[in-house]
DNA sequence: ATGAAAGCGCTAACAG
DNA sequence: CTGTTAGCGCTTTCAT
């Protein structure tokens, strides 16, 4: 209840101006070895603790970075996420996050807000829902660094750093292709997310370069969860017929898939394959267990503060830059060849 | 790179003071309607942001509210955090989040620099190694609203939030006796952390009620974590025999166990069963299902936030409260009686 | 209806 | 070595 004391405070104790309490309290060399002890001492004794709005207001940064993300419940955006405040503490940066629960309005919201914090740099991975731009360009025109991760945008000259969507599709499907599959549906995400086109893009690619094509009727868009993984399956199975395989395009997709299909007594593997692009620290203790994709969270995660941090540092505005980083193959029971039970 | 602007800079512009440009942009009605009008014609046209730092400082209160949490990649807390982001954002609270890494200095130095930022209350999971609980007093002494949630710190006068542990863990010991199983194990949690306590209690408070015991060697205390998990069925292999049953402290550990049983061929269920406290989303897809408790991780996170909130807006010291909230039994099949296959 | 003055707590610049 | 002055950007009196 009582008011935290102020440096104004311990210089009228001490008989001192709050200056000097001030200097003495960051040990700079200019003050008394006797005043700068008494200080201490007083500070430790009063418990005193800085105002670090009012030091942030003074200082010509805020040693804070702004944190936007979708979601948090989400197997690769909270090792991600994770990652990322543990670099940040080790750099004696702090993390302000804001959730934008994939809603493009309140991403925008938490954006200003954020720039109103006046954080020194912003890292984002945009909603499943982002179309509208300008909000980013703003906050690079106003001098304020932002890296997109994960989930970037591409194109309009940010720095982006994401998962290699495109070739780890490709790899994926191809990977398919010669264990024999022929017949491919797909379940994507929207397709103005960075993430859903590039995905989409390394599954028609691997496809065509073996002279294979999907049918429209087994390609299915929406969202990221395990509820677009049900609804997908649900609108496959309103054709007259399945692939022999979905490439599901995230992980959550590919468990709605696994449900769906396990109350309806189709058998994945076997009636239905199944491979996506993502993985979970669950995924060996699932059965069957998803063939699907590696993404390096941890690595794009620093990668990405570590490139804003640079920027932080080094005020010339940066030039777009994409860096993607390669995921690798993690073999599930999914997707055995055609026709194979696990 | 230019400046942000200032309510200074409006008041030039527009040749009035910058105290009319304040009044104007939060609608205070003694402005006239026009000025009111320019200077949001004017704000909006040059990209005005407040500053919100300065906004706090001359402020009584921030708005924001501290969130400590042991770590972010861990299912329980995951889903706890979701909640509290979106409550706080509805109540128009921020949240300043900080990661202790299971770390009780980095605990007590995050909880410092929350306080240095002023903000308004704090919500804490503790670490599982916190011990010291003098910080936590000098917190509530200072003034500062304090409510612990999940891992909280009983009998010292705070506010606290969690699971029904002890009465879980017996419900859950208690069914697994009605099925038959005399002989129990535990892999439990560091004793000084609360729920590890409560847990272990509830589980010998259910094996007393029917006048079992377990065997010392049967008991293996440590962490919270899938390898706490590896390593305490490695210590139980190294007695003379298992027990029928483990009651694991947490879903981690009990994976843990699972894999490890796994690697070495033990089969669960049959050779040996498990029960544990936690679950996860994967639950029903992991084979086999672990039969454990389910905790409501986004109720108990939202009821932290809203006694917080409570406190924050009715400024007399809270009495010493401790809420529990009840949880249920979620049948896999790790527990189907003794001897008996899934 | 508008603004001058003072203050939030701290730091930087410059004197003494 | 220590202190004065000024300023960070905003809000709250309190006059006018």
């Amino acid at each position: 209840m009582s008011k935290p004391v102020t440096l104004q405070d311990m210089a009228n104790r001490l008989g001192i101006s709050k200056v000097s309490v001030s200097k003495a309290l960051r040990g700079q060399a200019d003050i008394g070895k006797v005043t700068t002890e008494k200080v201490l001492a007083l500070a430790q004794e009063l418990g005193y603790r800085p105002n670090i709005l009012a030091q942030k207001l003074s200082a010509k940064h805020t040693r804070t970075i702004g944190l936007v993300v979708p979601k948090i419940a989400h197997h690769f955006l909270t090792q991600a996420i994770d990652a990322i405040y543990i670099s940040a503490n080790e750099q004696n940066y702090e993390i302000v996050m804001m959730v934008s629960e994939e809603n493009a309005e309140l991403e925008r919201k938490h954006i200003e807000t954020l720039l109103s914090m006046r954080v020194d740099g912003l890292l984002i991975s945009v909603t499943e829902k982002t179309i509208e731009t300008d909000i980013f360009h703003q906050v690079v025109d106003s001098g304020t660094p932002l890296v997109f991760f994960d989930r970037v945008i591409e194109g309009q000259g940010f720095v982006c750093i994401r998962s290699a969507d495109e070739q780890g599709a490709a790899d994926l499907v191809e990977c398919a292709i010669n264990k024999g599959y022929s017949s491919f549906g797909h379940i994507g995400g929207y397709q103005q997310v960075s993430i859903s086109k590039h995905r989409y893009h390394g599954f028609l690619r691997a496809l065509d370069a073996h002279g294979l094509k999907p049918a429209e009727k087994h390609l299915v868009f929406g969202g990221f969860s395990r509820s677009d993984g049900i609804s997908g399956l649900d609108k496959l199975l309103e054709q007259d017929s399945l692939p022999e395989i979905i490439f599901a395009v995230t992980y959550p997709v590919a468990l709605g898939i696994l449900l769906r299909s396990r109350e309806l007594g189709i058998r994945i593997p076997g009636d239905l394959d199944l491979v996506c692009f993502g993985n979970s620290e669950y995924n060996n203790l699932i059965t069957p267990s998803v063939t699907g994709i590696n993404q390096p969270a941890a690595e794009i995660g620093t990668l990405a503060l570590t490139h804003l941090l640079q920027q932080i540092e080094n005020p010339e505005k940066a030039p777009e830059l994409n860096i993607i980083v390669p995921v690798e193959i993690n073999q599930g029971r999914t997707c055995m060849g055609p026709g194979k039970k696990a």
